[in-house]
DNA sequence: CTTGTTGCAAACGGTTTGCATGGTG
DNA sequence: CACCATGCAAACCGTTTGCAACAAG
C-alpha cells in the first residue's frame, strides 16, 4: 500500500466510524503516512512541534495513536526500548520487521519472505489463534561497531 | 542447560565478578532457576513474598535482575504488555519464544527449528551484527476463544 | 445544538535512585 | 573494617485521564 493510499484509507475508516475531522488527527495521519518506519509518541510530538501550525498536545498524540490502533490503521512496535513505537499498518508488499541497535537505539526495517513462510506455517501448529507476529533482531549496527 | 546447571553457572559468574552472597539474590536465583518461562518483576516479588523467609524488596528485585542481565544470565522478554518480563538465558536445547494472548495476557513458550533456521540465515544478510532475536506471536488462546 | 476533538495539568504505574542500615569476606 | 547487599521511600518518566473550552456536522 502506498503512503497516499494509507492516508486515504485511514480517512475513510475514520469517517465510517463517525469521527469528525480535527487538526491534530490530520497532522498525525500525514506524518505517519509519510513515515515508513516506527516512531515513538514523543518523536511524533517533536516532529509536529517543528511546524508551529501543527503543534499537537502529547495527550492527543496518545489518544489518536490509540484510536488508530483500534481501527487497525496503526500498530505498536515493541523494540525492547523503554518507549513504544507506532507505525502505519502495511499491506503484504510492505510488511516488515525491525532491527534494533542496542548501542545507539536506531531502528531499521527489514523484510524476509523465508521468515514469513516459517512464521505462517508455524502459526498453524500452535495453541493460539495467531493474529499478529512481531520479530525484533537485536545487535550492533555498522556505525556502532566501527566507531 | 538444566535449571540446576544454570544456578551453578550463575553463582560462579557472580563470584567471579566479586559479588558477595546475599539472601535476596539467592532467592531470586532459585526462583528463576526453577521457572521455565518469563516472569515480570512484580510476579517475582509476589512469588517470593509467599514465603515469608524470602521477602525481597521491589528495588532489590529490579537491581538484581539488571545485574543478572548484565552478566548474560537473564534476558528481558518484551511481550507488548506494559511490564517487562525476565527469564534465565537458555542454551540451544531450551531456546524458545513466546505466544501472547492479547485477551487474557497469558504467555506461552514455544520453539520451532524451522523458524530458527530462517532467523539464522537471515542474520547473515542483514546490516547489523545480530546478537539476539525476539519473536512474539499475538493472538487469542483457547480459553479466550471459547469463553 | 449535539457530539466528537483538543489542550492543559494532574494522576498513574512500572522502574530507578538516594541514602542509611546490615551482612559478607 | 572495607565494601557489597538490601530495604525504604522518594524521584522519574512514559502514558493515561478528568475536565473545560472548541469545532465539526
Amino acid at each position: 500500500m502506498s503512503a497516499a493510499g494509507w492516508l486515504t484509507q485511514a480517512e475513510a475508516a475514520l469517517a465510517a466510524a463517525g469521527r469528525k475531522k480535527g487538526g491534530a488527527r490530520r497532522a498525525i495521519l500525514e506524518l505517519l503516512g509519510a513515515e515508513s518506519c516506527a516512531l515513538t509518541a514523543i518523536e511524533i510530538e517533536d516532529a509536529l512541534r517543528a511546524e508551529p501550525s501543527r503543534r499537537v498536545s502529547r495527550a492527543s498524540v496518545y489518544r489518536i495513536l490509540d484510536e488508530l490502533e483500534g481501527l487497525g490503521l496503526v500498530q505498536r512496535v515493541d523494540t525492547g526500548q523503554p518507549r513504544v513505537r507506532y507505525e502505519r499498518v502495511f499491506e503484504r508488499e510492505d510488511h516488515h520487521h525491525h532491527l534494533v541497535c542496542d548501542a545507539c537505539g536506531v531502528v531499521i526495517p527489514f523484510s524476509d519472505p523465508a521468515l514469513e513462510r516459517a512464521i505462517s506455517s508455524l502459526s498453524e501448529r500452535v495453541p493460539l489463534a495467531v493474529s499478529e507476529h512481531e520479530i525484533v533482531l537485536h545487535g550492533s549496527c555498522r556505525d556502532c561497531r566501527t566507531g
